[in-house]
DNA sequence: CACCGAACTTGATCTGCGTCAATTTCGCCT
DNA sequence: AGGCGAAATTGACGCAGATCAAGTTCGGTG
C-alpha cells in the first residue's frame, strides 16, 4: 500500500468517469510512485515498453536516432500520461527513447496489470478508449502540422499553442521536434 | 433490417472478441449499406465527420489542402475502418477531406449510434479501445516514416510495405503522402 | 477507335534549409 | 564568484528537392 496514494491521478481519471470503489483501490494498490532524476531513460531502443507512466511532476520527451542524430517527437508534462505508443501497444521492442529532461515525480502501472484492470473493471475499457482517442486526436494534430506548415508557421504555431514549452525545454529539442536543425530555429527567431 | 447484413464487418469484430445475440443484432440494425461512385466526397473541411466507415470495397483517401495543392495523407482500403481522427473525436468541423478512390461499398454507423453501442454494450468499449489502439500505432508509424527517413528511404519502404497501393492510387496522390511533388517521385522512380 | 483531358515524365533553374566551422552566451557545479 | 562544458548564435557555402515549363503517355468516353 503506497503511503501516498496517487491522488492527481485518480482525480484526473474521476472526472473523466466516476471511479467505483473496488477500482479505486485497486489503482491505488498498483499504482507505483517513483521518484527520478533528470536525464534518466524510461525507456530504450531495443526494449520492450512495459510500463505506462502517469506525470506527476516534470518534462519528459521521447525521441529517435536519425543517423546518429536525435529527433524529439513529443514533449508531454504534469498530468499527462505517457507511453511510446508503438512498443506498449504492441509489445514489441522500441526504437523510441522516452527521457526526463527535469526531476520528475512518475506514477507507473505495468502493461500486464493494465490488461488485467481492463479484465476485470470492464468500465475502465471506457476511460482507456477515450485517453487513447485523445492522445491520438493530439497526435494527428502534431503530424498535421508537420506536413502542412511551413518552417516559420510551425515555429509560431508552437509559440502560441504551447509557449510554455520554450521555458522547460531547450531550444535544439525544440528544433528537431519542429523538422529543423538548431541553426535554422535560431535564425528563424531573429529573423523580424 | 438490411437486406445484406455486414458480414465482413461483423466477422472481423468476432475475430476480436465474441459478440453477444444482442450486440450483433444491434450491429446488424444500425449499420447502413453505402455503395457510392468513386470521386464520392464522405467529408469536407468545414464539415463534422459524422460517421464512421467500415470498407467493404474500395481504396479511400484523407488529404488537405496546403496552400491551395493537395497533400493526402493516409489510404485506407477493404477490411479498414474509416474517421477523419480529428473531427469526428473531437466532433468539430474538419479541415480533412475524405474522398473515394473507387467506386465503394461501405457500411457507416453514426457518432451519436457509436455512443449509443458503448453505453449500451460496456464490453463493445474494449473492441473500440483496442481498434483505436491499433490505428493509432499506425498512424504513428507512417509519421515516424516521414521524420526519420530521406525521401528514396520513405518510396523504398512504401514500395515494400504496401506495393499493392501503386496498384490502385495515382502517383500524385502517393507522391504528396510522401511529401514530394509528382516531379521529384518520378525522377526517384527513374533513378537506378 | 479516335479524341481529349488528366497523369506522368523530362529538363532547366531556383531556393530554403542543412552542413561545417567559429564565436559567444548560458547554466551548473565546486 | 569563477570556470567549464553545453547550448545558442552567426557566417559562408552547398545541395536536395521545389518550381516552372514543355513534352509524352495514359485512360476513359462518345
Amino acid at each position: 500500500m503506497p503511503i501516498v496514494p496517487p491522488s492527481p491521478l485518480l482525480a484526473l481519471l474521476e472526472t473523466m468517469q466516476p471511479l467505483s470503489a473496488e477500482l479505486r483501490a485497486e489503482l491505488e494498490r498498483l499504482m507505483r510512485r517513483e521518484q527520478l532524476p533528470r536525464g534518466t531513460h524510461l525507456l530504450e531502443p531495443g526494449h520492450v515498453a512495459h510500463r505506462l507512466y502517469f506525470v506527476e511532476r516534470g518534462v519528459v520527451r521521447g525521441f529517435y536516432l536519425k543517423d546518429g542524430r536525435e529527433v524529439s517527437s513529443w514533449f508531454m508534462k504534469e498530468n499527462d500520461f505517457i507511453i511510446s505508443i508503438v512498443s506498449f501497444f504492441t509489445q514489441t521492442p522500441s526504437l523510441e527513447y522516452v527521457e526526463l529532461l527535469e526531476d520528475a515525480t512518475l506514477w507507473s502501472l505495468s502493461y500486464g496489470q493494465l490488461q488485467h484492470l481492463y479484465q476485470q473493471f470492464p468500465e475502465f475499457n471506457s476511460i482507456g478508449r477515450r485517453l487513447t482517442e485523445n492522445y491520438y486526436v493530439l497526435s494527428e494534430r502534431r503530424t498535421l502540422n508537420l506536413r502542412l506548415q511551413s518552417a516559420p508557421a510551425r515555429y509560431d504555431q508552437l509559440l502560441t499553442d504551447f509557449p510554455a514549452i520554450f521555458q522547460r525545454v531547450p531550444l535544439k529539442h525544440i528544433a528537431s521536434h519542429l523538422g529543423l536543425t538548431p541553426e535554422t530555429l535560431s535564425r528563424l527567431r531573429g529573423r523580424r
